[in-house]
DNA sequence: CTGTTAGCGCCTTCAG
DNA sequence: CTGAAGGCGCTAACAG
């Protein structure tokens, strides 16, 4: 029942009446050009008839490549790191690499972990999209063995490749949008301050503030988890507080929605009375009611540059090189002008 | 600058005094008892003090196994999946299996390259939630060679241990909530045929519709893609058409949310003018304005089950199981009764 | 309990 | 252009 043995490069060899290292040049894309069309067609007929595909572990052994490529992420539940993994997968794949994908929940014991089996299993290269501001110490020894781009997440001083999005302009984007549409009063929802992009949104909103001169107020609140609930924990404290404010910068879109639920459960209405502002354009954000204003980031072509970035390290050792790429802002109805 | 050379077992060995296959034995799990505890101490020492770690690719040419198991899923961007993957990485990384996860967008080719790459990376086993009734043929080849799982989705007539969910009954659990709350005109979106649950949804659906003797009336229209536009589409001319119907059965919620946005576009109210019933229980469907109704599935559980099912094989040559988990309604304020 | 030996499947020198 | 030989790093048999 069982097909049997799993073909070896031996059994094609015999078949094809050749040596196994006329085998291997024959199938190798590389060497074939030193080998006679013939035999040439002769082995790749051996090897179609026996099912043949090589042994890529075994193979590895001997070039010194696994053709795997560790890409660490924060959660597969959020879509943006799927948009991520789209555009570097499909670049990763044109090139016969395979993505060893592990998420980290922002945990540092997972993340070491990420490492950890990375390591082991001898990835080529990484692709990391969960540094968090304190993961310097662990990250440095592995960037030492292990060609690494960041992608998404800076960590300042580490010196690799990285394809980065200008947060704190997204910060900027979001808050300007709010004060040109006349709102002086602004509740900022933040990520953790641990993870790179959380603050320079922050730092982005900041300096509009200061740029307009003290005519704008802006409050900040700081979560744990960028998570829906804790920002409608949050907006219903400040809702219940007296809402002094008329607008509210979520620095993701999930909090936007909690922030949403917040002010519809409070008896408020948005964007009657209060706008509110998400980041990252989830997929789903275009359909909420009202439909949500946001800051979109080119994920895809992150995690497409990411991989080019990387493949040229590891095939012609192109020095590091930071790319940054610019977020741009989505107007839609959870936006209107300050009452 | 560079840390040097990675550290082999050789280098190990050396610094302990032993011999290699010693300090092979005094780091395996396995053979460690057989080893003196002096010994195996300063082993485990000098491999801290190095650094050291197994390369599990080299060591798996020599045990036949790769410690890899493929995991096939349709889509990256629907957080089902996400759960699923949550369930069963959790389980594999507790025997030190790392899951190699390829997505296939419910197309053929992508299939077919996936249970390629998986091939070529010999995978000890694979657990796959993105087969579709058409995918029998080229599912037997590697089934044959590699112990596989089907998660979610089933394939009737492949022999191989699967953890379902009971769709039918996920059907029947949606549309008799909506007849019990008297609506007696129920529009179904249907996903592809050609994916199993999407068939058993629509044949749940019916089921209650023939028991109710023909008080009912379904009126069903299938789309290629389950997806929010598509949705959106059908709906939109569903209403245009003239809405002789109270009630709506979508197969999943992104395209419930395509649903509740045409009805919104048309000027009609969810839940007074139509309910709306989804499927899958997204994260983000709780937080809808209305909150929507929907089936929820133990994909966490499947995730785990599916796992457990597959190590079973590969550690004791458990006999194939089919493991059936059951969805549950969850009605929230998307229903309500016919007007 | 530990050392010796061999070889997993492949690719890559080196010869011819 | 093709064959011969060696070895990547590790672990499993076999001795002792």
């Amino acid at each position: 029942m069982a097909s049997g043995r799993v073909p070896r490069l031996e059994d094609v060899a015999r078949l094809a009446g050749v040596h196994p290292s006329t085998a291997s040049r024959s199938l190798s894309q590389e060497q074939s050009g030193r080998i006679g069309a013939k035999t040439r067609e002769r082995v790749l007929a051996a090897a179609r008839e026996l099912g043949y595909t090589p042994d890529l572990t075994a193979a590895s052994l001997r070039t010194g490549r696994t053709m795997t490529i560790g890409v660490v992420i924060p959660d597969f539940s959020n879509p943006i790191w799927a948009s991520l993994l789209a555009g570097l997968g499909e670049t990763l794949q044109e090139r016969d690499y395979t993505p060893v994908i592990i998420e980290t929940k922002d945990d540092r014991r997972r993340f070491d972990r990420a490492l950890e089996i990375l390591t082991d299993r001898r990835v080529d290269g990484m692709i990391n999209a969960a540094v968090r501001l304190t993961d310097k110490k662990r990250l440095t020894a592995f960037v030492a063995r292990t060609p690494t781009v960041l992608a998404g997440r800076d960590l300042p001083g580490l010196d690799v490749p990285k394809v980065l999005v200008d947060d704190v302009r997204g910060g900027e984007l979001a808050v300007s949008h709010l004060v040109q549409r006349g709102h002086r009063s602004i509740v900022q929802i933040c990520g953790p301050g641990s993870v790179g992009p959380f603050k320079s949104r922050a730092e982005g909103a900041q300096a509009v503030v200061e740029r307009s001169g003290d005519s704008v107020a802006l409050h900040s609140h700081v979560v744990d988890q960028p998570t829906v609930d804790e920002a409608d924990r949050v907006m219903s404290a400040a809702l219940a507080a007296g809402p002094a404010f008329t607008s509210v910068f979520a620095h993701n879109d999930l909090m936007a929605i909690g922030a949403l639920q917040a002010i519809r459960r409070a008896g408020m209405r948005c964007p009657d009375d209060v706008s509110v502002v998400g980041y990252n354009d989830n997929p789903l954000s275009q359909h909420l009611a009202p439909s949500l204003t946001t800051i979109s980031l080119p994920f895809v072509q992150t995690g497409r540059t990411a991989a080019d970035t990387l493949l040229s390290k590891l095939l012609h050792n192109d020095p590091p090189v930071v790319t940054t790429l610019q977020p741009s802002l989505i107007v839609r109805d959870s936006t209107a002008a300050a009452r």
